[in-house]
DNA sequence: CCCCACCGTCGAACCGGTTCGACGCACGGC
DNA sequence: GCCGTGCGTCGAACCGGTTCGACGGTGGGG
């Protein structure tokens, strides 16, 4: 393999030289920079990834850490590492990809290592115990999802309380007096996923606010328990008009369980879920959601974290961001059947 | 951050005698050895990845090219990102995502940049780009996936032949006679799946020997459009009694349709898909299927590639070894009714 | 005509590890 | 008592880049 030593031999200059010539900071003749370019066209000659990190202390990889926990719904996983993928390499970064189960120690192995020149953490948890690893590595770190301390680290996440309020205030414009809320499965919760709070907790209040009634249940995050789930509660609710889906799954399971009930939405029940376009396109669902945005916020967490590296801003402010939930109608919601 | 200098002044040995005591390349006294492993504790060391790799040309990464085209059926791309992610940690490895749409130049970056020790290719076409890079560059590669040449790399993949025949010869032992075969889509083909072609031809010709009779189509990724298509196909094959998927969309489609129809299986109509059994939990997918096995090829690929790597066995006879396709039966085969 | 500034190039040091050869010392065998 | 062996340690070189300071040459201004 060429070095920059044989590049430098066969250009009939310095080493220092043919770096300047390549990079470009430092003024070098015509005449130079076009043996030196010749060279590395004959040679071959591509810098040697681990010298240069080495030498500038720049590795131009992020780690994006993705914890694949049982019980999780995989495929919307998915579209946060491909919308991160992509918009760093845009950039000019490779990604490195971690999927240990201990998050914290690879965490540590890769910032400390210098592997990375930064990090991407997917998957946060309300109390998430990577953090405090993050806070301490010299490399800066974005988060999707909001943690209870934000402090140290750029935060984006979708608006989960006005995507609770939006829900709800749809339907009871069109009339609706009584819903219910599947949430994702309560162990999501109890590992620290904040936000299914956060959305169950605003459609609440707003419900209150409405006079509306909410009924609110956890969701398997598998197949044939949650249809039973959905079965059993519009068993229970039969004056429910709504149904909410803060649930994948079952809004995957959904179209059978009607189907088997003989419902039609909206005729019969409005439905709006939350989840991605693709997502709904992937298995046509034909419900309104609210977009979940993965690969948008995975874009918005990559541009902020290369900002922060290159602009070695680390002390600059951080930001807390959230993307405000856009409903995108499927044409699943109407007036409630008097 | 501390340096291995850092290390050995606090241990008050050479660099190198650090150096030795941490790797046990020579013998160091027991005495050192602690001083030093206290000295590593008392400043947190760990070794800085650039300069390792640059002193021993090894990077301890591995890079997966994953290429997510238009019109993929995404959510099967992950288990195989996920298989190889983790058996590539086990073995002490970490992964470089690249999912680059050019994948020949992601590919000829990461490796004549030598910021990986080898490279798994996902998705891999009859008459694959990337192969000749893979090639002429100095790591060695594991494919998943059949390309029409396969020298110089590892190859894993399904026997889709020996899957065709198992799914004609299971339904034709129970007395079916007449079949319907829906594959991926035609440009899953044209962008050289030779697996495609693989099953169906196989499952062709064992019909044609059993004195079948067997419909193939090609059906779309998407979901409004295969089910549709589900419905035409079965429109025009009223005396088919068996349903061979080889398309997981088509699968996923599947329960809706049916029962849209009216039919049951195994009662009406007896089906086999082709798909993991991670993706019919999730899914809950209630057909027997050809279990595809992708956390299983990608360890595969991993463990040689590896193998490959350390034992610097560049040269060693390559291998094209095919998993045997496994019939995971959930109960959705039958005798065909009378 | 001289001096200074600047342009283009070079040599050397440095980043942080690993590894080879050498060296001092203790110990055992004759 | 001497020599050879082997163990434990050290110094130096090397991996392949980047970057700083210096230096020679040229051109312009006073």
């Amino acid at each position: 393999m060429a070095t920059i030593g044989d590049v430098a031999r066969v250009a009939g200059v310095s080493r220092s030289t043919a770096s300047y010539a390549l990079s470009g900071k430092r003024s070098i003749s015509d005449e130079v920079r076009q043996r030196v370019m010749a060279a590395v066209g004959e040679l071959g000659y591509t810098p040697n990834a681990g010298a240069r990190a080495l030498a500038t202390s720049q590795t131009m990889v992020i780690g994006l850490l993705a914890q694949f926990l049982p019980d999780e719904f995989a495929p919307a996983m998915l579209q946060y590492i491909l919308g991160i993928s992509d918009s760093a390499r845009e950039l000019g970064y490779d990604v490195l990809l971690v999927t240990e189960e201990d998050g914290t120690r690879a965490l540590k192995r890769i910032t400390d290592s210098r592997m990375v020149d930064g990090v991407v953490l997917l998957n946060v948890a309300e109390d998430d115990e990577r953090l405090p690893i993050l806070r301490t590595a010299s490399q800066p770190g974005a988060l999707v999802g909001l943690p209870g301390d934000c402090t140290g680290v750029d935060v984006f996440d979708l608006d989960f309380e006005e995507a609770g309020r939006v829900m709800v205030e749809t339907l009871h414009r069109l009339g609706h007096r009584e819903l219910v809320l599947v949430s994702q499965p309560e162990h999501v919760v109890e590992r620290g996923g904040a936000y299914v709070w956060r959305l169950q907790n605003a459609a609440t209040e707003q419900a209150a606010l409405r006079g509306m009634v909410l009924h609110t249940a956890f969701g398997a995050a598998q197949q044939p328990e949650v249809g039973r789930q959905l079965h059993a509660l519009l068993d229970a609710h039969p004056r429910a008009t709504g149904l909410l889906l803060n649930n994948e799954a079952a809004a995957a399971a959904l179209p059978s369980v009607l189907t088997e009930r003989g419902l039609r939405a909206p005729q019969d029940l409005s439905v709006i879920g939350r989840y991605s376009d693709a997502f709904a396109r992937t298995f046509s669902l034909p419900y309104s959601s609210i977009e979940s945005a993965p690969d948008r916020l995975g874009r918005m967490a990559v541009r902020q974290l290369v900002d922060r590296i290159e602009r070695k801003a680390r002390a600059g402010p951080h930001v807390v961001r959230f993307i405000s939930p856009e409903l995108v109608d499927r044409g699943s919601t109407a007036a409630p059947r008097s």
